[in-house]
DNA sequence: GAGTGGTCTAGACCACGCA
DNA sequence: GCGTGGTCTAGACCACTCT
């Protein structure tokens, strides 16, 4: 008959209804959700249809199963949000792990790009992280970071601010940092660049534009980053 | 009991006959494959296994389906192939298309390194293509390919080559890329980079160095290519 | 042994494309 | 109207974890 322009697939609300209790917190990082049979049961739909959508939120890396245990929100621990968020790898495809070196934050109202890329009203104010990690013990990422400030109250009093800040995140604020889009571009070293990493001015670097997102397509984050690469690359693998 | 040290579920059995299969060219690129039913039918599984199969197929890229019409082997048609493939954007996030500009085609021994790469033997040869590309008509990326002589016979003779290589390893070698891993890092424009793109020396460049795969783990070629980048960004998302 | 996710099946019905 | 893929269900049995 008339078609409903609001038809979806029952899997596809039964992903809304849970993307949207995730994102609400109903349950925490690590917490275990309830089991197919019992998400089917509440939902009123077969456990063919629940597990579809499990199966669909593992291969996007929101959650994990583990056969005989349960079905758990997906923990950013340091050494995952490194993996999944933190790209360079040396020439022989090797992980390094970047260490903090040295912090300035500072609170202070977004500017006028900023509350546009970060969809955020005017007087809206923001945290903003400058920091320095070094790979290897040497200077090696200049970056700096900017967090809409009413999604991270009391951050700019943390300090020092852990290596991974998206493990902060899921854990003190809940928020989840499930993708993030990145753009890269070339350029070479100002003189601060070049004290700030100890190389030559004129020296190439490489630039990583990031935007960040958690669960509700929320924008936590922007991250720009400044790279001597040395011997590092920014490893990506596209299918 | 004894466990089978060579259990496999049986979707595993099934996606490794159909990657076999569309690895040796039983379907063609456009080519639809039998349907569900018959499928099942032939490797005596349920439906629903075979649809698990192709289902997890058509995530990767590999085949397309359409309701009502069948299952097709994805085609690298010029746009997709540029669209899959080719990362750079303006920073407005608006794809550019990069024209062919220049291109020189040589036939000669592997170096030690690419045979490396490549999984050559020793003597192998290659096929090495230099060319310069354009975008919005100027020179803007210096390509350097190398491609197993022994995969695309008569390449070198193909002049001028299309716009998308990888177009035409399917259409005429039946190579299909289905991935491709880059490593991207930063340098300066020399001299000869100077003259060729248009830009002063010591100008930024981005550098990509790809390795892209066929399906039954072929390594099918190399690829350097050195970025102007100008307003041009490499956009990638990470899930 | 009880409970969880993992695999596999069989079948119903719907939506779409095409002759 | 038929054949295709798309959705949804119900149920069986296996593998793993914990008690």
């Amino acid at each position: 008959m008339s078609a409903s322009q609001t038809y979806r697939p029952l899997y596809r609300q039964v992903r809304d209804i849970l993307l949207e209790r995730i994102g609400a917190g109903v349950w925490r990082a690590g917490e275990t959700l309830p089991s197919e049979q019992a998400l089917a049961l509440d939902l009123g739909v077969s456990q063919g249809t629940v597990r579809k959508v499990l199966d669909a939120l593992t291969a996007e890396g929101l959650v994990e199963r583990r056969q005989g245990k349960g079905t758990f929100i997906a923990e950013n621990t340091q050494t995952r949000s490194l993996f999944r968020f933190f790209r360079m790898t040396r020439r022989s495809g090797e992980r390094v792990i970047p260490e903090r070196l040295s912090e300035t934050v500072r609170l202070r109202p977004a500017r006028a790009a900023e509350q546009k890329r970060l969809d955020l009203d005017r007087g809206a104010r923001v945290v903003e992280i400058d920091r320095v990690r070094t790979i290897d013990g040497v200077p090696a990422v200049l970056e700096n970071i900017i967090v809409p400030a009413v999604l991270v109250p009391g951050l700019e009093a943390r300090k020092p601010l852990p290596n991974t800040l998206y493990s902060l995140y899921q854990s003190e604020y809940h928020l989840n940092i499930v993708s993030a889009h990145e753009e890269l571009y070339p350029d070479v070293a100002s003189a601060a660049d070049a004290r700030a990493l100890g190389v030559a001015a004129g020296a190439p670097l490489l630039c990583v534009d990031r935007i960040a997102y958690a669960l509700p397509q929320t924008k936590v984050e922007l991250r720009f980053s400044r790279i001597a690469s040395r011997d590092l690359v920014y490893s990506v693998t596209l299918n």
